[in-house]
DNA sequence: CGGAAATATTACAGCATGGTGACAAGGATG
DNA sequence: CATCCTTGTCACCATGCTGTAATATTTCCG
C-alpha cells in the first residue's frame, strides 16, 4: 500500500471522511476543494491515484478529468469518480473521460477501499502489499522480505523496489527511463546508466541462489523479468 | 480488555443495561444522555470506543458522529451505532458517517460484546487484553508483565506499549511515523528519530535474555518484529 | 576481422541512515 | 522538597547505500 492519493472534493464532511479512511488504510492524502487548487498541487507532486468528485464549483470534475487525460504528464494517473447520481447515463460519460472506476454516494468506506485496491492492482501492482511470487522468488512487501526457494535474499532499498516492480510486471521489456520513472519516481534526475548498476546489484544478490537468469537484458531496449529462456 | 467506553443513550433503561454489561466485562464506562453532554465529557478524556444511539434528543446520533469524525482529536475513535430501525438504508448512511459497526435493538449483550471486541481488535489489537506470545516472549496486558523464556523483563511504559504493538503486528514493517501513530497516539508531535531511541531501550531490555534479534531494522523502511533470521 | 555501439563491471566519494550515549526537563513518589 | 524515573532531543559515529565515471566485455554489422 502506501500510495499518495489526491482527493478533490468541495464538501468538507466528505473530504474529511475520505481522508480519514484513506489514512487509516495507510495511504498519504493530498486535499483540494476545487479543480484549480488540484492543478496547483499537481505541479509539485504527481499522486498515484485521484479521487474526484463529479460536481465541483468552477471547473467541474468531469472537465478536470478531461484535462488530466489530455496532458502527457498526468494522463496515466488512475481516477476514481464520485457522484451522487447513480444513473447509467452518467457512468458512461464518466468512463468516456477516462475515469478508471466509478462510485456513487452514498458508499461504504469498505467498498471504496476495495475499489481503490482494485484500481491500484490494475495500474500499479507494486503499490499494493500483495506478495509477488514468480520463478521460485517470493517478495512480500508487508514484511519487506525476499526469498529464493525459501532462502533469504539480501537487497538494498532500491534493489527491493526494482525487483518488486519487475516481479509485478513480468514478461515485458522496460526501458531504462521507464524504470527510472516507475522505481525512482518521475521527478528524479538520474543518469540512465545508473539503472545498469542497480540491475547488476540485483543480479549479484540473486546469484547466491542461482536466480539471476530471471533478470534479462534486451539489447537496445531495456530489461525484462521472465521465467523463460 | 479494560477499555474506556463512552455510552451516549437517552433512555435510562438501556443506558443502565449497557453500562452494567460493559462493566461486567471489565470496561470502564462514561455515560451521557445527549450529544451535548457527550461533547463535554470528551473535552476531558478521549474514550477508546463510543456506543452511540441513533436517535437522540437535540443533536442526533448521526450528526454527533459526523462532528466527531470532522475533529482531528476525536476522528480516530471507533463508533458503534445503536438503532431500533433495521433498514438497509440506515446502515449505509451510518457507515457514511464513519461508524465502524452497527447493531439493531433489541440486541443480546453477548452480540454486543462480540462486536465491541471485534472493533477494538480491528482498530487496535494491542488494546485487548489477550496475552501475546511469540518467539519465547510473552506479554500479558492484563497483568502488565513481560517474560522472556519465563524470566521477567523490565520495561518502561512506552517500551511496553511499543512491544505490545509490535507483538500484535508481527512479520510486518512499520515506519517510524506509523509507530508514532499507533504507539504514541496520532495527536502527539514527536520527532521520528525518537522511535529509534525507544527501540534501542527495548532492545537493551531484551538483551538480558538474548531476545533482541526479534526487533529488526529494515533500512529505509522502519522496524519489524519477526521470529525469523 | 575491425570497429562502433551497447552493456557489464568495478571502484569510489559523498551522502543518508540508523545506533548509541548523554542530558535536561518534567512528573511521580516519598 | 529531594530523589528517582521516564521521556524526548541532540550530537557524534559507524555503516550502508547511491550515483557516476572509468574501464572491460560483449554484440552487432559492414
Amino acid at each position: 500500500m502506501a500510495a499518495n492519493i489526491l482527493v478533490v472534493e468541495d464538501e468538507p464532511a466528505i473530504q474529511e471522511l475520505l481522508s480519514f479512511n484513506l489514512q487509516q488504510a495507510g495511504h498519504h492524502t493530498l486535499n483540494a476543494t476545487s479543480a484549480e487548487q488540484a492543478f496547483g498541487l499537481l505541479r509539485n507532486t504527481l499522486p498515484d491515484l485521484i479521487l474526484l468528485d463529479w460536481m465541483l464549483p468552477g471547473v467541474s470534475g468531469i472537465e478536470f478529468a478531461r484535462r488530466l487525460k489530455a496532458d502527457a504528464y498526468t494522463k496515466t494517473i488512475p481516477i476514481i469518480m464520485l457522484t451522487a447520481r447513480g444513473e447509467e447515463q452518467d457512468k458512461i460519460v464518466g468512463f468516456d473521460t477516462g475515469a478508471d472506476d466509478y462510485i456513487t454516494k452514498p458508499f461504504s468506506p469498505r467498498e471504496l477501499m476495495a475499489r481503490i485496491k482494485a484500481v491500484l492492482r490494475r495500474r500499479a501492482p507494486q503499490m499494493t502489499d500483495d506478495p509477488a511470487e514468480t520463478g521460485g522468488l517470493r517478495l512480500d512487501p508487508a514484511s519487506h522480505r525476499v526469498t529464493a526457494d525459501g532462502k533469504a535474499v539480501e537487497l538494498g532499498p532500491t534493489e527491493f523496489r526494482l525487483l518488486h516492480f519487475l516481479m509485478t510486471h513480468t514478461e515485458r521489456v522496460h526501458s531504462r527511463s521507464q524504470l527510472l520513472d516507475q522505481v525512482w519516481g518521475n521527478q528524479v534526475f538520474v543518469e540512465d546508466r545508473t539503472v545498469d548498476v542497480h540491475i547488476r546489484r540485483l543480479r549479484r544478490a540473486l546469484e547466491e541462489t542461482g536466480h539471476e537468469h530471471l533478470i534479462q537484458t534486451v539489447r537496445g531496449s531495456g530489461y525484462r523479468f521472465s521465467e523463460h529462456e
